[in-house]
DNA sequence: TAATTTTCCCCCACCACTCCCCACATTATT
DNA sequence: AATAATGTGGGGAGTGGTGGGGGAAAATTA
């Protein structure tokens, strides 16, 4: 399971390193390749086996049935990239997701239960509400509770 | 299940000595990794088994569902760290965690039924009313009063 | 095809952090 | 009282994140 956020920093050529510790849970349960989608403003890193899963399985069955299907392979495939670790445990992204994402210098690393995000660090902040600790008044629970109870 | 308060302290290093007794039971029942989440501006400790019936395989399904949804996600897995015991039986605990709970030296470990809860001691006193018997009046019953009905 | 530019990946080096190990103080147990 | 177990502190080796140089492959251009 992949889980917490940490900043990293994205050199001039454009290379992120994935923080060790979602390294290994990568390599060890899957290859190091992995598919990066842009989405939700930032970009989202699967494990080949997990995208496999996600998607290609779901949606072999239904490649050829209507027009719309095939839309909306092309529109998802086509948006992603595939690519792997260098030797120094990091990843090139792609100029045009960087684009998109706002990402520059200071992004952020977050391990979201079966995949990665990366996001530029402002962004990220904005997004999870920048407060530290969910003490901020009703932010946190607002939002979760018309998702599942949740019972601390 | 996990019960009791324990004084410890931190050292220069943000290391905690989690008290044998609690290590024993989650040891014993789970793995040595446990989940740390910042909230009530303490930090809790999940076994990670616990975590994962409290929230991964409650939230797997919905994974992709709605923008709230994965905005959720990231709030709950964001703010979440790893971690494992050292082979002293502490914990390494994040400096981000502890500047947020107002962590420095002296810290209490207290057993909540499925999880710990690491405090700085001073507010941990403060949250419990530092009473030693319950006897001081309507602080505790009226907290109580209106989640359950508790028979002391 | 040849020459030039660009892209990308290897390696090295630096610094900070993490975690191992050892040591000691204090408490619990026999 | 003696022994064991636990909590605390610190030194030091190893690892991880960052940045940069150089060379190979690919792309572009002449």
């Amino acid at each position: 399971m992949l889980i917490s956020a940490h900043p990293v920093s994205v050199d001039a050529k454009g290379r992120v390193s994935i923080p060790a510790r979602f390294r290994e849970h990568l390599s060890a349960t899957f290859g190091d390749q992995v598919i990066l989608l842009g989405k939700d403003g930032c970009i989202f890193v699967y494990p080949v086996q997990e995208w496999k899963r996600k998607f290609s399985e779901k949606l072999k069955e239904l490649s050829t049935s209507s027009k719309e299907v095939r839309r909306t392979l092309r529109r998802l495939y086509g948006r992603a990239e595939s690519c792997e670790f260098d030797r120094q445990g990091r990843i090139l992204l792609p100029a045009k997701l960087r684009s998109n994402s706002s990402i520059e210098k200071d992004a952020v690393v977050a391990g979201i239960e079966n995949r990665l995000e990366i996001w530029d660090k402002a962004k990220w902040n904005e997004e999870v509400g920048d407060v530290e600790d969910g003490e901020s008044g009703a932010a946190e629970e607002e939002s979760a509770e018309d998702l599942i109870e949740f019972e601390f």
